[in-house]
DNA sequence: GTTGCCGGGAG
DNA sequence: CTCCCGGCAAC
């Protein structure tokens, strides 16, 4: 394993080898390692792939989402020119790969526990350790610094679109200079208290389905992933054939995310679109469990908060040529209008809302900006001249409300009188009435 | 903190 | 369907 690293580290990235070989053999100890040499297996493919065309396609298909990550922090360590144009690639690259995974979203655990993992070693056993020196750290003492200052920034992996950002380097040429490196350090944080948290949550089915919608006219498309909406406004609207190395991001400005509450919404979403189920991934990952809020949470921010550091720097496209975003944008609105319905159920503990934060609404997510300004009730206007859109949206909107609102007022009030928990105690459980065992409403006992 | 029980998962 | 439990709201 170790001869291969070095050996494909020839070219621009001896010096990442260099880094790591001394250490290598005696850095092992600490855990689980074997996901880190995986993993800097994998960022070794991607740079390669970057040069060499032909080795690309295959290294895509291995290593898919999870170089995304690292891809995105080595150039921020090291910027020399050869690093900035490999960023672009990676991100390019990276956005290619996951379009051909609609997994995106479910590993991303595991994978960045490795990672983050192999970047501490990174950093712990950089060249800055006195025994390093010898070699040939001192020379590159200058990268090693910002090694440290983000070593473990796996969080973007952990939304669904949190690719989105590495788009940047392609975009606007942002040239690893510019980019601070605050953002990746806030970042850690949340991606890391969210990792470890919860590391294998119970498998329990979320409410909320991510899905993404083409803007553009007279589409409407709806995928599942964000990385085929890219590539099916790539492809079909923007008329780029070549793959998502001659795109410029031109993509994220002609969908939008929209959030689904119901699985009744979501299967009627389906059940329209003309998108083949087996391209329909699974809903978002169940995994932050007691943080339902959360998880939409960490797939937002991305989208805006960070995203939004490059966008804010040039307001692009969109301006320019975007699709009848108006109409559809509403239609979007008629989704969320659900959603006021069941917000309050899940977000009521006041946990973590941040969602709707304003800092959120960034210049990408236009369609989070005005709530239901038209779409303000549950009645479902006869109207007979909608939109194709809005129509379906309201059938949507009709189909999912009422159940909500009627759960919302059912909940039943708290039974005054003893059950048998409070009978019989605990301890003898089994004298229980079935339904107290089950913990649903006493039978025995009734009020 | 405890208790009742809804919603939903597992089998 | 039974059995169980997470998590919420009321205490």
């Amino acid at each position: 394993m170790q001869s291969k690293l070095l050996e494909s580290f020839t070219f621009a990235h001896f010096v990442y080898a260099e880094l790591h070989s001394p250490k290598n053999e005696s850095q092992k100890g600490e855990g689980s390692h074997s996901p880190e040499v995986v993993e800097e297996q994998r960022m070794v493919d991607v740079k390669r792939a970057g040069r060499d065309p032909e080795t690309r396609s295959v290294s895509l298909l291995e290593q898919k989402r999870k170089v995304v990550s690292s891809s995105i922090d080595v150039p921020h360590a090291r910027r020399s020119e050869e690093e900035v144009d490999m960023d672009k690639v990676t991100a390019a690259m990276v956005l290619t790969s996951l379009s051909t995974s609609p997994l995106v979203r479910s590993p991303p655990v595991k994978v960045n526990e490795g990672l983050s993992s192999s970047w501490k070693d990174n950093g712990s056993a950089g060249p800055f350790t006195p025994s390093s020196n010898s070699s040939s750290g001192g020379y590159w003492s200058w990268s090693a610094p910002s090694d440290q200052s983000n070593p473990s920034t796996p969080s973007p992996p952990l939304s669904a679109d949190s690719f989105k950002p590495f788009r940047v380097p392609s975009l606007g040429g942002v040239g690893g200079g510019t980019a601070g490196p605050e953002d990746p350090s806030l970042e850690e944080q949340d991606g890391s208290s969210l990792l470890f948290d919860e590391p294998i949550p119970r498998k329990r089915k979320n409410s909320m389905k991510v899905m993404f919608k083409c803007l553009w006219k007279n589409c409407g498309k709806v995928l599942s992933t964000a990385a085929g909406i890219q590539r099916h406004i790539r492809t079909i609207h923007l008329g780029r054939n070549c793959d998502s190395d001659c795109s410029d991001g031109e993509e994220d400005f002609y969908y939008t995310e929209i959030k689904l509450n119901t699985d009744s919404v979501a299967d009627g979403l389906s059940s329209l679109s003309p998108v083949s189920p087996s391209i329909l991934s699974p809903p978002p990952p169940p995994s932050p469990l007691p943080s339902l809020c959360q998880l939409p949470d960490s797939q937002r921010p991305p989208q805006s908060s960070d995203t939004k550091e490059p966008h804010a720097g040039g307001t692009t496209p969109l301006s320019r040529s975007a699709p009848s975003a108006l109409y559809l944008i509403h239609t979007d609105h008629a989704y969320q209008a659900t959603a006021p319905v069941s917000i309050p159920s899940s977000c009521s503990n006041g946990s973590a809302c941040t969602s709707f934060a304003p800092n959120n609404s960034s210049s990408f997510s236009i369609s989070w900006q005005s709530p239901p300004v038209t779409f303000t009730g549950n009645t479902v206007s006869p109207s007979k001249s909608q939109g194709f859109g809005e129509q379906r949206s309201q059938t949507i909107a009709a189909l999912s409300s009422p159940p909500r609102a009627a759960t919302a007022l059912s909940r039943k009030v708290r039974g005054e009188g003893k059950k048998c928990r409070k009978v019989y105690g605990m301890e003898n459980r089994d004298m229980w009435c079935t339904a107290c065992r089950w913990k649903k409403a006493c039978q025995r006992f009734t009020d």
